[in-house]
RNA sequence: GCACUUGUAGCUCAAUUGGAUAGAGCACCUGACUACGGAUCAGGAGGUUAGGGGUUCGACUCCCUUCAAGUGCACCA
């Protein structure tokens, strides 16, 4: 639509002499209850004019009819200038455009971005929240990826630490050698058991401590399992052969079990990272820091950052006894990535309650001057609530990726046998398209909310399979599908018709806008906005549907134009659903 | 206590980033032709956008304030 932002650019030059920007042209979409495509909101260029809006409007709006060939009509309603586009217009833009299989596909831009998402933990499977993590990630950067970037997907592997040297030794105490093979438990299910374990021991420990009449920090503290924890941890970091070969071993379970549960979930990465290797990382910059004058160390030997100045506090980088804490891994870590691809982007996909965290980093990393730092972004999501509130593992009340993944499954099942839509379709077909809809109910409830909002979820409700969902959309693709075959459709962009229905024009004008929401869903990090549109178009293609006959079309010219229509709306609702990471069938 | 985030129909979410009479789905009610797939479509009902004040041609959106919810405020990660 720049030639009529350009267009009007012009007429306010030509009409007031005044020159505007291209970005201050308010271009919307006409509302429904008007006549028109295009809306330009002219209030703003009542300073210029001098006059009143509907005046003016009426001013630019004749000066637009006249400077361009699309216009076919406008009209003013209060401000509001309301322009209709020939349908010769939207045809053209349909057998041009939309139909050609480089519609939406942005040329490369050259720039690298990294995404790093999932970032689990190897001491316990992965729950709803990690859901939510992943399935944004991945969409994140399908989308980056269609708007021309280079996309990195990065996993950072926290596969160290005491939470990990819990389970290990809950499993020395507890296990007699249980393995995911003698026991057929899925890996990091089976580290997740003794992790619980571990917790239930140690609890027990401090009850019995404060039983004696210790108070409950002194018991926290002094509970053998968790000295036996600590010193297991030393250990680990002294690279005592024994624990690292277990440690070795428990992770090679879990990265397993991980393995088969992103597989399910269909999300992937190109490079991962290990905490084990990048724990120690980021000493460098700390001396470099204080070199420039950006920290400054207390007397007890640790290090700072005073941030007061930028509203926030004083923050710890480096302990007195010279170890890292969680900023310093995270610096050298930015560092290392950085040292790897030279990315121009950086974005980090993590829960919200780490929000302060990432401020504090970035903002470092800002005054220490490092390259790419203009470049990071935390996307920061809300967490997923449970209608009893948060969940909490130790309390059981998590629900669990797997289970939950096959709950849908099992949901998609039933519901499409009790349609009798699969009858005639081969097992194998049957158990792909189960998961097609099931993965797709699940992924659309997550992905259409906007990230940074937190997510109520009902695991008693079952996810919705119609209305505003992924099944819908998915039906809808499978409906053009089926009418295509019908037809034996083939692409044919030379087919001329001159006239649009209602909904015909709605449809193409809709469509017309599928590289602009790929653009905007980029420059925010928001699947949600490709969530929307694709709903949007799937709803205005069934009411197109329903109002047109295709294949009983008044003529064979028509028909030709719809089954063209139909096709480019099968396509584009396959590509957003893809952005979204989720797949449409051809049948269902 | 301080900081950040959120608050929109009974429920779950939108609202083109300051624009027109705040829109969808679920649930509820009514309807859809021996027609291309009824996981669909058309219609009804449902709102003091948490409350109050301000900014302006115009506010769900920006500012102030009160209330409610969530998160963070470790020499943990």
């Amino acid at each position: 639509m720049n030639f009529i932002i350009d267009a009007a650019v012009k007429a306010v030059k030509h009409l007031y002499q005044t020159d505007v920007a291209s970005a201050a042209i308010g271009l919307q979409e006409t509302r429904k209850e008007f006549e028109g495509q295009i809306t330009i909101v002219t209030f703003p260029f009542t300073k210029f004019s001098r006059k009143g809006p509907e005046q003016t409007a009426n001013e630019i709006g004749e000066f637009l009819k006249n400077e361009l060939t699309e216009v076919a009509d406008f009209n003013v309603v209060k401000g509001f200038l309301n322009i209709s586009i020939k349908d010769e217009y939207w045809i053209n833009q349909l057998y041009t455009q939309i139909l050609p299989d480089s519609f939406a596909l942005a040329q490369p831009n050259g720039k690298k971005v990294m995404v790093e998402y999932s970032s689990p933990n190897t001491n316990k499977p992965l729950h709803l929240g990690h859901v939510r993590n992943n399935l944004l990630g991945y969409s994140v950067s399908q989308i980056l990826e269609a708007a021309g970037y280079e996309v990195i997907k990065a996993n950072l592997v926290n596969d160290r630490g005491i939470h990990i040297c819990k389970s290990m030794l809950a499993w020395q105490k507890f296990g007699n050698g249980e393995t995911p093979a003698s026991s057929g438990l899925k890996g990091d299910h089976l580290v997740g058991k003794y992790y619980v374990l571990f917790d239930k021991a140690y609890k027990t420990q401090i009850e019995e401590l404060k039983a004696t009449g210790q108070t409950e920090d002194e018991a926290k503290k002094n509970a053998p399992f968790i000295k036996e924890a600590q010193q297991m941890l030393q250990k680990w970091e002294a690279g005592d052969t024994e624990v690292i070969d277990l440690w070795k071993t428990m992770n090679g379970w879990v990265y397993a079990g991980f393995a088969e549960t992103y597989k399910q979930m269909g999300v992937n990465f190109d490079k991962y990272y290990y905490e084990s290797d990048t724990y120690l990382l980021g000493k460098d910059i700390i001396d470099e820091g204080l070199q420039k004058g950006v920290f400054f160390k207390k007397p007890d030997g640790s290090v700072w950052i005073d941030l007061t100045a930028d509203g926030l506090d004083e923050k710890l980088v480096l302990r007195s006894d010279g170890t890292s804490v969680y900023m310093t891994q995270d610096m050298g870590t930015a560092q290392l990535k950085y040292n790897d691809y030279h990315m121009d982007k950086s974005i980090y996909v993590v829960g919200n309650e780490q929000d302060y965290h990432f401020k504090v980093l970035f903002l470092i990393l800002n005054k220490l001057g490092k390259a790419g730092a203009d470049g990071l972004f935390h996307l920061s999501y809300g967490m997923v609530d449970l209608p009893s509130g948060k969940m909490k593992s130790r309390e059981g009340t998590v629900v669990d990726a797997d289970d939950l993944m096959a709950e849908m499954e099992a949901t998609a099942k039933e519901q499409t046998e009790a349609m009798g839509k699969v009858d005639g379709f081969a097992e194998a077909d049957k158990l792909q398209l189960y998961h097609t809809i099931g993965m797709g109910a699940l992924k659309y409830f997550l992905l259409k909310v906007d990230p940074k909002k937190r997510l109520l979820f009902d695991p008693n409700e079952s996810v919705d399979f119609q209305g505003h969902t992924g099944p819908f959309i998915q039906y809808t693709h499978a409906r053009i599908k089926s009418v295509l075959s019908r037809a034996d459709y083939q692409l044919d962009t030379n087919i001329v018709v001159t006239e649009l229905a209602g909904v015909e024009r709605d449809l193409i004008v809709l469509l017309t806008q599928f590289p602009d929401i790929i653009q905007s869903a980029a420059n925010e990090y928001s699947p949600a906005l490709i969530a929307n549109y694709v709903y949007e178009l799937a709803k205005v293609y069934n009411k197109f549907y329903h109002e047109k006959s295709i294949l009983q079309a008044e003529d064979e010219v028509l028909k030709q134009f719809r089954l063209q229509l139909s096709a480019a709306s099968a396509k584009v609702i396959s590509k957003g659903m893809n952005l979204l990471g989720i797949d449409v069938p051809e049948r269902m």
